[in-house]
DNA sequence: AGAACATATGAACAATTGTTCATATGTTCA
DNA sequence: TGAACATATGAACAATTGTTCATATGTTCT
């Protein structure tokens, strides 16, 4: 780490005080990284057409149920997506409106170039 | 893999014909991956205020040299973050307002509940 | 109650990732 | 040109992660 130069320390300190707490950056980074992976990307596409049950994700993103079923825990317990159980299946859906929103971002960016 | 449901076929075939195609995916995850490390959430957020050297940077997140550069790296080919050179030191900045937006909706949402 | 179905979950393993250490590259100034 | 500075990069290692396999839980229907 080399030393600070006088001349920075005033940027370094402004810059500082206007980030968000290294709690919220933690956070930040985790929600990201529950989007950082194909599987769970594809899964969150197919919900924001509208709910559907696990059977029918199994078959749309042709893998295996226990697969599915993992990486459906993953976006649960991170409140990306709810499920209701209708019967033996349970239907998953995205957990709200801004989640449409992160995705729909990323994916425009994507798309860019 | 659990038998198709013929009552799901329908639901099944629309909602693929309505999903980004899987490069497209795949390259959404690519780039929320990118998003999805604290390092680089932090170098971020402080490049969000304003371009920044790779010295600031070190001082800002009281980390070695060497691992800042190699998120820097990492960004950089990733094409979130741009740099310029002025005499010996290197100033790094957002690639464009949309880096901006992606990053502001994570924090957003991580400053929820 | 028991069989069949839908989903969840634990363990294990391969693959990926972030940091550190050591060193290389490129720039300025004497 | 050589020393000092700023940044980049390769190798190595620990830690994390996604899938598979096997099995458990919970629901419906007879």
């Amino acid at each position: 780490m080399a030393d600070i130069h006088p001349e920075h320390a005033h940027i370094i300190e402004q810059t500082k005080a206007n980030m968000p707490s290294e709690e919220i950056l933690e956070k930040t980074a985790e929600v990201f990284k529950v989007f950082g992976d194909k599987t769970r990307i594809r899964i969150l596409s197919a919900l924001s057409e509208g709910e559907m049950c696990v059977c029918c994700l199994c078959d749309l993103l042709e893998m295996s149920q226990s697969a599915v079923s993992h990486q459906l825990a993953v976006l649960k317990s991170a409140r990306l997506i709810k499920s209701r159980r209708e019967g033996k299946q349970i239907y998953y859906s995205l957990d709200d409106a801004h989640i449409g929103a992160i995705l729909y971002t990323g994916i425009s960016h994507a798309e860019e170039d």
